[in-house]
DNA sequence: TGACAATTACTGCCAGAGCAGTAAATTATT
DNA sequence: AATAATTTACTGCTCTGGCAGTAATTGTCA
């Protein structure tokens, strides 16, 4: 996938919801807004990738860049 | 890997060098500004998603989010 | 070594991201 | 159905990321 809309807002969605917490509580969790987080889960681009590691690193999630020229075929 | 640095700098960088194409050429053809790239290559983490996604696109690289929820073992 | 290209670094301005607060709408619980 | 919890939506404010411009530094090549 690529990390734009409205595919990540879903992904993310689901998974916070998976750790029973509500958007604010979870945004406090991690340390941002709760508007970032409901931004984010809506389809917003424009915010800071800053924000977006936060969340991933709340959710336990990494993240693979995987590029043609990486293959090692 | 994270989406945080040093790590994703030094990736895009090597990436983006084996366009061939400089700072500055490569964030015209992406079209964002060249500081931007300057900067997320050297370890600013508050830019814009968007603008990440705008580097991956002109890289031809694809977004692997790995939740250890998803692991259908 | 001189000239050229690219990168690094700094500036000031401005559009907009982030935020808390609030309220309305939607959903869940009892 | 009533109540509580959550989400959606909007506001105004503050702060800063994005940007072009520029200059200094570094790297490359003839």
């Amino acid at each position: 996938m690529n990390l734009s809309q409205p595919e990540l807002g879903f992904f993310l969605r689901n998974h916070r919801k998976q750790t029973g917490l509500s958007q604010e509580k979870f945004a406090q969790m991690v340390g941002i807004g709760k508007t970032v987080v409901y931004d984010l889960e809506k389809g917003k681009e424009t915010v800071q990738l800053s924000s977006l590691n936060k969340i991933l690193k709340g959710l336990n999630i990494d993240v693979n860049l995987v590029s043609p020229l990486d293959k090692t075929l």
